[in-house]
DNA sequence: AGCACGCCGACT
DNA sequence: GTCGGCGTGCTC
C-alpha cells in the first residue's frame, strides 16, 4: 500500500537527504518548509522537509516530530538551496540551517507565531448587567473587530469582561497572526522625488525591458560616488513591482545603512507592510515573524545583508545588490557562499533581474561586463554635476612625519578647521598601537592563540587580539630581558586621535571604529553628530569610508593607504584601490568643494595612481593584466581548502595526504601546497591551506568529487574547511 | 557531526 | 584476563 514520504536535508554534515515516512498522525501538519526531529542512526536529529510524495515506505523509519507550526520557505526555493549546496560543496541541510533566520535554525525551542486576540461584537442586541461590561461592549459596537492589544489602551483590565461578554455571547474571539515589527511606530522619512539624469533614465530603460521580458537579466551599474545609483534602484523596484513581482535588496552591512532604508522605507512605506528589513539587530521574534511575513508574502520588498540572498520569496523580478565589490558578501566560515554570486544564481532560477551596484565593481564583474556575460550601465556623471575632488598622494619617504601626519595633512586639516570645514580621516586600524616592543631586547608581545601581535588599547589599558579577543594588561617590565623600555609602536586609531587632539586642542575629534559604536546606537550617534556638525575632525577606520553622506565634508586624509596594499592576497591591490575610491568620494558632497590626501609610502603604485586619477578603466586594465599572468580570477578558478587542527602534526599529516590524493592526476588543476595559512595560527587551531587553482571549473570540479572519499581519511581533531571562491585567505 | 563497532596496550 | 585508545564507517 502506498505511503506519504517526505524527503528531509538532515542538519548534519552528511550527504542527503534521506527519505522518511511520515506517520499518519502527522500527515495534515508536515509540510514542504519545516522543520522536523527524525530518528537518525542512533540518535535524533533536526531535518528540513524539502520534498513529500507518495510511495512505498518498505524500510523507512518515520519522523518523530514536527517542530513548526508554518512552513519556514517555499518549495520554490528548494531546488536554489540544492545549487548552493552542489556549487559550494557544502551539505545540503547545513545550506537549509544557513539560509533560515538565525534563532530558530537548528534549536527545537524556536521562536512561535505570536497571535493577537481579536472581539468582535455579534449580532446579539440587547444589554449586558455589568457596567464596565456595558461601556466596553458599546465602544465595540461602535468601533467593530478589535485586538485585546487596542482595548488595553482604553480600559484598565478588559480581561474579565471580555470573557464574560464572550460566554453571554455578546461578543466572538478571533485571533490574527501580529508581526513584531521594530518600525510600527518609526514614521518613514519624508520621499524626495528626484527627476532623473539622462543617465539613469537610460539605465531605466534597460531595466524596464528586462523586466518587461520576464528573463534572467544581469546587469552591472557603474556609478562613481554620488551619482545617483540609489534613485535607480528605487525606480527599478518600483517598476518590478508594477508588474506584480517582488524585490530583494542586499546591502554590505545593514547596520551602515540607515539612510540606504531610510530611502526605501520613504518611497515606498506608504503602502503598509510593504518592506521587510532583515539585520542582525532585530530581536529572534522580529526576526522571525519579518520571516513569516516574507513567507506569507506580506512583503514586497525584502532587504538585509548577505544571508537575506536566501529570503523566502516568491515571484521574485529584482534583485539589487548594492556595492557588489564589498567583501562582506563572502561568508567567511561554516557555508562559505559569495551572497553576489548566490543572487546571479537565485535570479537565474527565477527570472529575475540582477542589478548589481557599485562604483569600483569587482574586477571580475567589470571583466564579465566588458565580455558581455553581464549588461553594462554606466553611471558616469555625479548628480548636480559636482566635480569628483582632487586627489594628491603624499609620499611618506619625502615626508617623514614624526607621529602619523605629515605636514601637509597638518596644514590642510588647519585650514579646513579654520575654514569651518568638516574633515574625515582614515586610519585603517583600531587600538593605540598594532604592536608593542621592548626597546633593550625586541621582544615583541604575541596572542598565545594566534599568529599574531596583540595590539596595545590604551582607552582599557589591555593588549589585545583582534582575531580571538584574547586580551590582557599590557607588562610593566619586559618579561624577556627585565628592561622597562616597552614601546607602543606603530599607529591605530587610539593614538592618531590623541594626537590630533594634541595637534588642535579647541578642535571637536571624534572617532569612529568597532571599539566606539560597539553599543547599539552608537554608530548612528556619530553619524547624526557629524551631520549635525559637532565635529570638526572624524577620525576613523574604514566604517567612516562607507554608506554615509556627510555634506559637510571638505577634506578627507587617509593616514596609511599601505596597511591593506601589503596584505597577503592577490586581491590586495583591488581591495585598496576600491577603499580609497570610496574614501576620497566622501570630499565634497555638498556645495563645497572637496580635497582628497593619501599618505603613502609607495605612491607609484598603481592603485593609488588610479585612485588618485579617479579613473577605474585604468586600474583595471593594469590589474588585469597581473590576474592574467598568474591565473587568478576572473582567468582562473579557485577553491581554497583549510585544514586545520590543535595539533600541529596531526594537521600537516592530514593536509599532505590530501594533497597528495588531489595531487595524482589531477589534469589542469594545479594543487599548490599545503602551505600555512598567513595566519598559521588562529584560536589556538593551526591551520595549513592547499590552494586548488585551474583555468575553468569543468576539471576542478570533477576533481572535487574526490574529496568525499579523501574527506572520510581526515582524523577525527582535523577539520577541513572548503572554499569555494575565497576572498580572504588569511 | 555523533555514535557505534573493532582491534591492540597498561591495569586490577 | 579486562578497560580503553581512537581509526573507519554509517546514518533514510
Amino acid at each position: 500500500m502506498s505511503a506519504l514520504i517526505a524527503s528531509v536535508a538532515v542538519a548534519a554534515p552528511v550527504a542527503g537527504p534521506f527519505s522518511y515516512l511520515v506517520p499518519d498522525p502527522l500527515r495534515e501538519r508536515a509540510r514542504v518548509g519545516m522543520r522536523l526531529r527524525v530518528p537518525f542512526g542512533r540518535r535524533s536529529a533536526i531535518g528540513y522537509l524539502i520534498a513529500l510524495e507518495e510511495g512505498e515506505g518498505e524500510g523507512l523509519k518515520a519522523i518523530a516530530e514536527v517542530l513548526d507550526e508554518a512552513p519556514l520557505f517555499p518549495a520554490e526555493l528548494v531546488p536554489f538551496y540544492r545549487r548552493a549546496a552542489d556549487y559550494y560543496l557544502h551539505p545540503l541541510g547545513e545550506v537549509i540551517r544557513a539560509a533560515l533566520p538565525a534563532g530558530l535554525s537548528g534549536r527545537e525551542d524556536g521562536v512561535g507565531i505570536l497571535h493577537e486576540r481579536i472581539f468582535s461584537p455579534t449580532e446579539l442586541s440587547g444589554e449586558p448587567a455589568g457596567a464596565l461590561q456595558k461601556e466596553i461592549l458599546g465602544a465595540l459596537r461602535r468601533r467593530g473587530a478589535t485586538p485585546l492589544s487596542a482595548l488595553r489602551e482604553t480600559f484598565a483590565s478588559p480581561h474579565v469582561p471580555l470573557g464574560r461578554l464572550v460566554e453571554l455571547g455578546f461578543l466572538v474571539e478571533t485571533s490574527r497572526e501580529v508581526r513584531r515589527d521594530p518600525f510600527l511606530d518609526v514614521p518613514p522619512p519624508a520621499d524626495v522625488p528626484v527627476q532623473p539624469t539622462a543617465e539613469q533614465a537610460a539605465a531605466l530603460e534597460v531595466i524596464d525591458a528586462a523586466l518587461e521580458g520576464g528573463a534572467f537579466t544581469p546587469l552591472l551599474l557603474h556609478g562613481v560616488t554620488g551619482s545617483g545609483k540609489t534613485e535607480v534602484y528605487l525606480r527599478a523596484i518600483a517598476a518590478a513591482l508594477s508588474r506584480g513581482r517582488r524585490a530583494l535588496v542586499l546591502v554590505p552591512e545593514i547596520a551602515l545603512t540607515p539612510q540606504l532604508v531610510g530611502r526605501f522605507r520613504a518611497r515606498f512605506g506608504g503602502q503598509e507592510k510593504e518592506i521587510a528589513v532583515l539585520h542582525s539587530g532585530l530581536s529572534d521574534g522580529e526576526r522571525y515573524d519579518a520571516w513569516r511575513a516574507i513567507v506569507r508574502g506580506g512583503a514586497s520588498i525584502v532587504i538585509g545583508a548577505r544571508s537575506a540572498v536566501f529570503a523566502p520569496l516568491t515571484d521574485l523580478g529584482i534583485i539589487v545588490v548594492d556595492e557588489e565589490h564589498e567583501a562582506s558578501y563572502k561568508q567567511g566560515e561554516g557555508f562559505r557562499y559569495h551572497a553576489r554570486d548566490l543572487a546571479l544564481l537565485r535570479g537565474q532560477m527565477s527570472g529575475a533581474t540582477v542589478l548589481l551596484g557599485s562604483a569600483t565593481p569587482a574586477l571580475t564583474t567589470y571583466h564579465r561586463a566588458l565580455t558581455g556575460a553581464i549588461g553594462y550601465l554606466p553611471l558616469a556623471g555625479r548628480v548636480a554635476a559636482r566635480p569628483l575632488p582632487p586627489v594628491e598622494l603624499i609620499d611618506l619617504r619625502e615626508a617623514r612625519p614624526e607621529g602619523s601626519l605629515s605636514e601637509t595633512l597638518l596644514t590642510a586639516l588647519e585650514e579646513n578647521l579654520a575654514s569651518g570645514g568638516q574633515s574625515l580621516l582614515l586610519l585603517n586600524r583600531r587600538g593605540f598601537a598594532p604592536f608593542i616592543l621592548c626597546a633593550d631586547c625586541g621582544t615583541t608581545f604575541r596572542c598565545p592563540n594566534c599568529e599574531i601581535t596583540l595590539t596595545f588599547h590604551q582607552g582599557r589599558r589591555l593588549l589585545r587580539c583582534h582575531y580571538c579577543d584574547y586580551a590582557v594588561p599590557p607588562p610593566e617590565l619586559c618579561p624577556g630581558c627585565g628592561g622597562l623600555d616597552i614601546r607602543p609602536e606603530g599607529a591605530g586609531t587610539e593614538r592618531l586621535e590623541e594626537e590630533l587632539s594634541t595637534a588642535f586642542p579647541t578642535a571637536r575629534i571624534a572617532r569612529m571604529d568597532r571599539d566606539t559604536t560597539a553599543r547599539k546606537g552608537a554608530h548612528q550617534q556619530l553619524a547624526d553628530r557629524m551631520i549635525g556638525r559637532e565635529i570638526d575632525i572624524l577620525l576613523g577606520t574604514q566604517m567612516v569610508a562607507k554608506g554615509h553622506d556627510f555634506a559637510g565634508v571638505t577634506l578627507v586624509g587617509v593616514i596609511g593607504a599601505d596597511s591593506t596594499l601589503n596584505f597577503p592576497d592577490f586581491r590586495s591591490a583591488e581591495r585598496t584601490f576600491a577603499l580609497l575610491a570610496q574614501v576620497a568620494g566622501r570630499a565634497g558632497r555638498g556645495e563645497a568643494p572637496g580635497r582628497v590626501l593619501i599618505q603613502t609610502w609607495s605612491p607609484e603604485h598603481y592603485a593609488l595612481q588610479c585612485a588618485a586619477a579617479h579613473d577605474y578603466r585604468r586600474f583595471y586594465d593594469e590589474e588585469i593584466v597581473c590576474r592574467r599572468e598568474l591565473g587568478y580570477p576572473p582567468f582562473g578558478y579557485l577553491v581554497n581548502l583549510v585544514v586545520s587542527g590543535i595539533d600541529p602534526g596531526k594537521v600537516g599529516a592530514a593536509a599532505a595526504a590530501l594533497a597528495a590524493g588531489l595531487d595524482a592526476d589531477c589534469g589542469t588543476v594545479e594543487v599548490l601546497g599545503p602551505a600555512p595559512c598567513p595566519l598559521a595560527r588562529l584560536r589556538g587551531r593551526h591551520r595549513v591551506q592547499i590552494l586548488l587553482k585551474a583555468p575553468d571549473r569543468p576539471p576542478l570540479r570533477r576533481l572535487l568529487c574526490r574529496l568525499p572519499a579523501l574527506r572520510r581519511k581526515v582524523p577525527a581533531g582535523v577539520l577541513l574547511a572548503v572554499d569555494v571562491d575565497p576572498v580572504d585567505m588569511l
